[in-house]
Order: structure tokens, then sequence, then C-alpha cells
DNA sequence: GTGAAAGCGCTAACAT
DNA sequence: ATGTTAGCGCTTTCAC
């Protein structure tokens, strides 16, 4: 009636099969010369006890946990989603577990969870948050990979291609006739890469730029009314409507049809991501698809690169970002 | 030059403090008597050293991780992704971990799932995959709850009232004047109880029920291929569909476009979940919106509750599914 | 009020 | 081919 409960431990497979500890150990890790009987009562010692190792105690001694910790603002929105997704796949692909964290774009909360995964060894750190990034980050021994995001120059950055996004979307809402495209986005500023495509392409078309911002992270009555709001002000002054992300397209295509306009014909819309959950919910959207596979496979990759190295204080040279290419997707709403 | 990149641990901060490990443990726990110069002296330490305690060797000592596992079918899908969030920040305010396994629906890589998260000693698991059971849930040692989900009598499942929801939508459709609403769900049978919810108020109209299954984790350009199929094939014997989740009504909707019929007027459509992401999309749907965050929250007390417990083997007595109530959210469609 | 010693489950080094 | 010993970082007796 002893140890009631208890999980059994390699003592209590080496007891039952007579032999030692390490033998056991090596048993489980196939490590050195073992005869083919002794391998065999282990084995089945093991199956009798229903026995599983303590991936625990082989952290603490091994000195890594091969844990990741994935920071996103939440996989509640189907591009984080897919992330996520993406992510969890080709880390355990790899012999990774995924702790997720969804900061919903506050820095406070991400301090915490960064802390937190400090306090749990996680071996490295995908971090896709979007808020302001936080101290912490510049002094955290963890090896860091982020995803679309640039938070320092020695912390890599996988993406897709941004700028080249941008452009696309507003060069084919001009191609269409669009005299005067707005572009919605959440936070504008030299650093948001689909807005500089955006801006290009006016500038060469010699057109003004209409920038709308609606805060990422805005509950949604809120989220809503807002983008309502711009259009309903800005509704005689543009012709055509470029949307960083897939969701606030759709509200802009909703906003057209509770107003009565045609959508292509009075108002063009184009977004950005081109989720599966999206293709499948609004199938007749235009967007600009990023390659979620291929950004997360390429964060996982740099990532494990360095923990396996060591992550090494090698200076901390600075490194390029990586980035994928998207592809237009065109519906009928362009 | 010692140590270099190695985590300081709580003998460098005794070192550094000139006290004992034992006191650092103390001041750590805030346990037992301590001058406040020594608290103050450790803590101190402490920060010198950006010290983290290591949770790892907690673990190994306490026998818990205060580590959750999640096991999902993908959170990519919106509903899922919202299970996920909610789930894991009620877990984080009851200061536990989420460990997140998309199972894709594969009973293969939920068993897998499963073993690993018993080796990494997580304190419970949650599960809401959409597959079949599978045996290893009978022998496992870990407290846990489903959502969604039945696996086994004394395996408590938190869900929304489905069967009602069934009603609610299938009603709905019949009041608007539907004289022929078929079903599009993923699994068709007994357990499926939004199918019996449908059942009962058509076989209380005395209509005969149409019921098309798409399996569930079909992928996409086939899974849109089949339900066009059905729709073209049913085209003249319905007038209405009511499918079991939001992103296939959404197809639903979409193939009336495609082919020309006008909703609601030639097909009414009601979907389900209702999550945010689909409100946002397709804010023009009619859906019975599951309370997710309730569902979530239930979830984790429940399973919280039985891992205090120390989930002693109480004789493993039955328990009923814990059910709450959905809302009907009229749009456009019906 | 503080410290020394033992041990959580495992594996690497060093025997034999 | 197998066993013995020590220790990963922490907390918990039990001393003083």
């Amino acid at each position: 009636m002893a140890r009631q409960g208890r999980e059994p431990t390699i003592a209590d497979v080496a007891a039952l099969a007579g032999v030692s500890p390490t033998t056991v150990s090596r048993v489980l890790n196939n490590r050195g010369y073992l005869s083919q009987s002794t391998k065999d009562g282990v084995a089945q010692a093991m199956a009798e006890l229903h026995y599983r190792p303590n991936e625990v105690a082989r952290a603490l001694l091994g000195q890594r946990t091969r844990t990741v910790g994935v920071i996103l603002p939440t996989v509640a929105l189907p591009f984080f989603g897919e992330v996520a997704v993406s992510l969890e796949h080709a880390l355990a692909e790899r012999g990774y577990r995924t702790l997720l964290c969804n900061s919903l774009g506050r820095s406070e909360i991400e301090r915490d969870y960064l802390l937190q995964l400090e306090s749990n060894r996680v071996d490295g750190l995908i971090s896709g948050a979007h808020n302001d990034s936080i101290p912490e980050y510049a002094t955290t021994r963890l090896p860091v990979v982020t995803i679309d995001r640039e938070l320092a120059d020695h912390i890599p950055n996988v993406r897709a291609d941004n700028t080249t996004g941008g452009r696309m979307a507003t060069e084919l809402l001009v191609q269409r006739g669009c005299r005067r495209p707005a572009l919605f986005t959440s936070t504008s500023g030299p650093r948001n890469l689909r807005e500089a495509g955006y801006r290009a392409v006016l500038a060469a078309a010699g057109i003004e730029p209409t920038i709308v911002t609606v805060a990422f992270g805005t509950p949604e009555p809120e989220r809503t009314r807002l983008i309502d709001a711009a259009l309903d002000r800005l509704r005689d002054q543009i012709d055509g409507v470029f949307a960083t992300d897939d969701l606030t397209a759709c509200a802009v295509v909703d906003w057209a049809r509770r107003t009565g306009r045609k959508v292509p014909d009075d108002l063009r819309v184009v977004g950005f991501d081109g989720t599966n959950a999206l293709r499948a919910a609004a199938p007749w959207l235009t967007t600009v698809q990023q390659p979620i596979r291929q950004i997360s496979r390429a964060a996982v990759e740099v990532l494990l690169e360095r923990i396996e190295a060591g992550s090494g204080d090698d200076g901390r040279p600075a490194v390029a970002p990586v980035e994928f290419p998207v592809t237009l997707i065109e519906g009928a709403t362009t």
C-alpha cells in the first residue's frame, strides 16, 4: 500500500527489474552496452508500472527544459492563432514544448510573462507581441526571436515582406481606378512597413495619403464604432481602403453594405493576412496573404540554432531581418 | 570569470548576502522569522544578480509544476483560439502555466501529446480535442477536464447548452418560413447534441431532416468543395441551413452568392459559435453564440479544484456535465 | 533568528 | 556489461 498515487521512479523500475537505477537510465537513453535480456527485463518493468520518465528531473540535471515560450497578443485572432499552431508544430517536431502566453498587446502583461518564462527556465523565446518593447528584453539571458517585430538590433526578426505587401495592395487599388485610397492600420509611423509601401505607391502616383488608425487591441463594440465613424467622416473623400488586417477590411465592407454602397464599384477594399479562417469566412475579400507557415518555421529554425549553439555571448552582433514574400489574392472587393 | 552564462542560484545570492541558502529560501518564500536587515540584504543581493528562482528545481521538490496541458484541435480556428486565450488567462490568474498542444483532430497526435504531458508532470489536463477518444485517458493518473467532449463518466465535461442551441437555430429557420432546413455538421450521431436539437424541432414540425456531414479537419480547398457539392446536389430540396459552426455557415452563404441566390430570401442560414473574430468578419451572420469565457473559466475551476484536492482516487464517481446557456444573435441571413 | 544536512528523480563520471 | 557516487537548485526537517 506504500507510495499510493506517487508516480513510479527509475528506482521503482530498477527494483522490479532487479537491476540498478543506472541500468534503467541506460535503457531509457539507449546508451552504453546492455545485454538484450537486461533491456527486455527493464522494458517490461517499465510497461508494468506504466513508467514515464520525469522530464522535470531531467531538466534540472541537464540544464535545459526543451520548452520554448511563445508570447503573442492573442491567439483568438486568426493570424496569431495560425502562427501559434505553426510554431507549436515546428517546435514539437524538434522535440520542444510550447508554453503559450497571450499578452493582449499590453506591456505590463508581457513583462510578467517574460519574468515567469525566465523562472521556468525555458530554453528560448519567440515573441510576436504587438506593443511597445519592454526594457527586460535588453537584459534577458534567453535566446529570443521575434515575429514581425523589431525589438533590438541583435534580436533576429522574421516577417513577411510587409513593404512589398503594402505596395501590392495599394497598386492594385490605383490600377483599379481609385483616386483616393485610404490606409486603415493600427499604428502609423516609420516602423509600419505596410504603410511605407502604401506611401511609396501614392507618392509615385502623386496622391495624398489618407491614414486612419485604430489602436491594436481596441475591444470590439468600440473598434467597429471607430471604423464606422472614420468612414462616415471620410465617405466623400475616399474611394478605396487598404486595411492592414482582414478583420478591419471586413468591417469596412460591412459599413459599405449597411450604408448602401456597392463594393467594389463605390468602394474598393484590400485586406492583409489571408489566414485560412478568413479565407473561409470571407472568400470574396481581396487580400495580401502572409506565408505564416514559412515565417513560423524560420523563426523556430533560427531560435533552435541559437539555443543549440549555447546562445553564447557572441558580442551580440546585429542581425538582418528575414523576410518572406507575400501573395496577392484577388477576390470580389477590387 | 567563473560560471559565465550560468543562471545565479540561491547559493550565489546567499554568498553575496553573507547568509546561508536556507535564509535566502526563507526570504523568497516569506516563511519563518527573519530580521529586517537580513531580508533587505538578501533582497538587494537578488536584485544585484538579477536572480530568478528556478521553478524547475521547485517543481522537482514540490511534486507539482503549476503547469496545465491544454489539448485542442487547432487554435487556428477562432473558436479554439478564443478557448485557448480564456483558459490561459484563467490559469495564469491562478498561478498556472499553459502548455499548448494542437492535435489537429488526430488521435495519434493526441496520444503522443498526452504521454508527453505526463512526462512533463503537468498538474492536470484540459482537453477539447475533436476526435475519437484514446484508451490512454482511462489509465492516466492526471486530473482531466474536457470542453465540449464526453470522454468518460468520471471525467468532468463543460460545454455550451448544445441541445438548446440546436433547437433555437432550427426553430428560427422554421419560424422564418423554412420548410426544408438542412443540417451541416462534422460528425452526425447520437452524441451530437446540436443535431439532437435540430431533430427535435423538425420532428415536432413534422419535417424530414436533411443532414450533410463534412469531417472535422478536412483541409481547406477540399472542405469548400464538399460543401459546394452538397449544396449543388440539394439545391432544390432545401431552403435553409443550420451549420454547426460559423465557418461552414459562411461557406454556405458564399455558395449562395456565387450561384446567384439571395440570402435570406432564397436560402436562410444560421451558424454556431459566435466568436469575436467571426462577429467582426461576418457581422451579418445569424448565429448561436457560445459563452466561451464562462465555459473556459468553469473548466479551469473544476480542474484546479481536483488538482488541489490531490485528485485522490475517490472511486471515480460519475459527474454530470456542466452546461452554459447560448445566445441567439440574429443577423441578416435569416 | 539562522544554519547544516538530506533528498526530490535523474544521469555523468568513475569504478569494476 | 553493470553498479556506486555525486550533484542539478531548491525546501524542509532538525539543530543551535
